[in-house]
DNA sequence: GCAATTATCTCGCTGAGCGAGAGAATAGTC
DNA sequence: GACTATTCTCTCGCTCAGCGAGATAATTGC
């Protein structure tokens, strides 16, 4: 095994410790920018947050209630409750009891929430796909496999 | 210029959607990481971005006054030096006035918070850099390009 | 010297989220 | 089919992060 330039070398650690700090500098920028876009809806970030679990489920054909979205979201059943009650309050989702497991509590999107999802993610979405069209496909799919494997590291380490 | 096949145009829309999914997972990802980190060490999400914030501004030889501090985090002074009296109380920090212009004070990192930081960072980054290295040094520049890219229209999209 | 400006802090308040536990519906056991 | 255990949600009382308004103190400019 030949000894490796030095440049080498340096850019193994260097490297993937500027992406390290690009990765963080990126998530500040889009915590940012979510926290900018919830205050001026008169929402908080954990309400964006929940919007956004909300309108994923939605659109996947899932049931939220309560509960799931709490424990998503890392709230506990009070915190939860609060949280609903304001977006119903805000006129952005309903609560309807499910008539199979009375017990249960079925969380319904409002029009106006995917209204308001379109107006955070739209311009933003636009925006990336046009740059990601500046990519070619193959390194479009190094990015993917890239940030695969970044968010694998995440959620293993999360585990633990 | 040809009519690209189904596949390629279908993958032109698709393919960046994936990846926008990915970004938004990742954040998430690494957002409650950082959420259980700080529970964990009786801190506040709030208190571990700053932080690191002091963290990085140590590191790069700048002074941080509670000034900057709150305006890097969007807090106003009065929960900045509710914040600042967190840290300090915490043994994380030391104020000390600047003695040039003493209407300033300076923030300074005590040893205590660089050992939480290399706690919080420490193991994610040494797995992450791990799982770098099982890439190229041409796909982890295609990956930095194309972090910088998002990273990019992030920040444009929060000018306006 | 005297405003105007800058940096930080104090005070009082609002409200997000927590812990504890109540209430209501369901599932499992005999 | 009553009876206990479990599950899901909500209520109550509380703590404390962060806000708005404004006080205080140091600096700069005229």
């Amino acid at each position: 095994m030949p000894s490796p330039r030095k440049d080498d070398r340096v850019s193994e650690v260097a490297e993937p410790m500027r992406l390290v700090h690009l990765l963080r500098g990126l998530t500040v920028e889009l915590d940012l920018f979510g926290a900018e876009f919830a205050a001026r809806n008169g929402l908080h970030p954990t309400d964006l947050r929940a919007l956004i679990h909300l309108l994923d489920a939605a659109r996947a054909g899932e049931v939220v209630t309560p509960g799931r979205l709490g424990e998503a979201l890392g709230l506990n059943s009070a915190g939860t409750t609060g949280l609903v009650d304001r977006l119903e309050r805000l006129g952005l989702i309903r609560r309807e009891r499910d008539p199979q497991d009375r017990r249960r509590v079925r969380l319904l999107v409002e029009e106006r929430a995917m209204e308001l999802g379109e107006g955070f993610f739209g311009g933003l979405i636009g925006d990336l796909v046009a740059a990601m069209r500046r990519f070619e496909p193959g390194e479009l799919d190094t990015a993917r496999r890239f940030l695969a494997a970044v968010t694998e590291v995440v959620s293993a380490a999360r585990e633990r």
